[in-house]
DNA sequence: AATGAATGAGCATTCATTCAT
DNA sequence: CATGAATGAATGCTCATTCAT
């Protein structure tokens, strides 16, 4: 751990074979993935990778690592941007839609991590799944705070939401190209969960 | 030729295998289970896998399509029984809560079924969602035409429901025993998901 | 040995499964062979050949002793048949001309069998071998008697004329089809054996 | 991608293991010989034969490859030496009876070859054979030219001396210390081949 | 006698990791 | 620091053989 410090010009060298890693783990399964391949895309030798990271699965680790992070940043800026909670979602939900086309590896990352419980610290997998929560979390207490949005358990919610959220994107990734996804319109999406299932007569 | 008859009155043997193995596959990744571990744990021998499955990929894939299959009868049950559809809802979510517990299995492998869409043809993936998204979109359809639940669009409904549904039950799994989970009371989800996030008066 | 005497009618079902089995050994190597194909082609169940023959090996090695018999009474006859002793040779030649389109599968056995010492016993093969040797050598022997032959050693010159002969048609069954095969005039052919490669003159 | 590239300055370890191979494909058939064996009598560990070879078959592909080559060249030093036509061809004669004894691999290697034409492609296997007769095919056709030898097929004579001259050491070979070989004197050979079987009154 | 379902030993091949250069 | 040749543990799959029926 504390061994490969940071020699100034080694971190653009470690950053270069996740940068790498991530495009190769976001294709295939964990095991599919060989570290001649990881070090052919990075552009370094085989011997190379072990001098940055200790093992396969540490490797593994800290692309996992480095998308949440990527990921946990996009949120923050969407949920900054926003001029109150619901407009905060929204934004959520866009981003999203675009991480979706862009990044899509996230999401395969994102699936087999949850499976590799023993290559991530499930410690570490919960606390970047909760920070994730905390994040839409906060924007929906102070929704509520606000009167923006009715009293309810905003963990619940937030976990709804992106719960919700995901499986739009999430289907739609995986039946690319087949139909639809375009036909996920934001404002219905919202108006959904905004005002939610009922016929307003029944509120 | 017709090598992979599924010999008769075998039947129960090649269930009892597909038992072990979804136990199996359900803790590991597939390239983690080696067959002689599916072979052990299904009391037979190594090369009896072979009599009834063509490879590990087929028999994966015979995990899964039984997997779908149980959760979709679950499925199809809760939404039978229901008396309307807000009650037929809930009755999907105490299923979750409960299938998530008895059968957590099953969270795992359809994680990793998405990874995996060389084992898996997508087009039959694709089948099975779309059957049990259908087979929601038909009760909220209902629920619309019934003036219980408004106008909107049932299938992108179905979709935030039961990835919203998905969310709470999947975290749940995943950080096992870490916390709450019972504190993910039906009647609150339900009522997010019913009245929606918005304060009463802003309808 | 002694146990699988000679039920009337077990006979022809040892001597079927010989034949379907020389068919598939003569196109596929020892081991490409699977037991349950000899079954298949016998038209027996795959336990059956265990009644029959003690082993795969067991039943390889019945297989050889079965072609080299079938050679040899073809050999015989040849030599039975010819008026003299070059009428004899070139018959012999004509008739494996004849052999080696007709069975082939023999030209492998033969080849692969002197591969397998640990299969057949060797004794065994140096016997076969040697019976035909012999035949040949006998009427060598009986033309240099009667002055058809020039006196020589009829061994060595059996050897020498099975083994060009044999050249001659090993030759045209690998390369099947390739080429001449049929510009192996016997006529030609027997010239050089009988007469020599020299020059009359240096005689 | 280049992924067999024969590493430079690394030629020698796989000959190294072409020449373990060799001497192990030559005393067990194709299918008795495991990669294991292969490594430990070429002194490299497993691994490493695929760094060198892509297959046990291309292994083998290049053992037979090997071996015809060290024939051929054996075989051309000998037509090469000999003073006249009679004289080459006494010399393969003695060359193959020396051939047979210390490399004797090399006929158990031919045998097999034949036999897995799906291993090597047979069009190589027929140049192979080709240019081994075509070889003594030439040194005939000179001593007919020069008047040694009568007008006869040269090709045709090629295949009986090789083929008649095979017949003698294969069979030393295979009943090896059984008996004589040493009988078989290369003058008494000769003179069988170079005047033929005929009296010579008859001539 | 005849069967064929069940078995497990056996083997080719891959790939993470090491270490000599 | 960087490398990549070498390694051997690990595993999917085949097939001769057995034995209960």
């Amino acid at each position: 751990m504390a061994k490969m410090e940071s020699y100034p010009g080694q971190i653009e060298k470690k950053e270069k074979i996740i940068k790498a890693a991530l495009e190769i783990f976001s294709r295939k399964l964990f095991h599919q993935v060989a570290m001649s391949e990881v070090a052919a895309a990075s552009g370094v030798g085989k011997g190379t990778l072990y001098l940055y990271f200790e093992s396969k699965e540490a490797l593994f680790h800290e692309v996992i690592k480095y998308s949440y992070n990527t990921y946990y940043e996009s949120l923050k800026n969407c949920l900054e941007a926003g001029k109150n909670a619901r407009d905060k979602l929204e934004k959520v939900m866009e981003m999203q839609k675009g991480f979706m086309q862009s990044q899509k590896k996230f999401v395969y990352l994102l699936a087999e991590e949850k499976l590799i419980s023993s290559l991530i610290l499930e410690e570490e997998a919960f606390q970047y799944q909760q920070k994730i929560i905390d994040l839409v979390c906060q924007v929906i207490d102070k929704g509520i705070e606000d009167g923006e949005f009715k009293s309810m358990d905003p963990s619940l919610a937030a976990k709804i939401f992106m719960g919700g959220v995901a499986a739009l994107w999430y289907g739609a990734y995986v039946y690319e190209g087949k139909e639809y996804q375009e036909q996920n319109p934001v404002d219905e999406i919202m108006d959904i969960i905004y005002s939610g299932f009922c016929t307003e007569s029944e509120q």
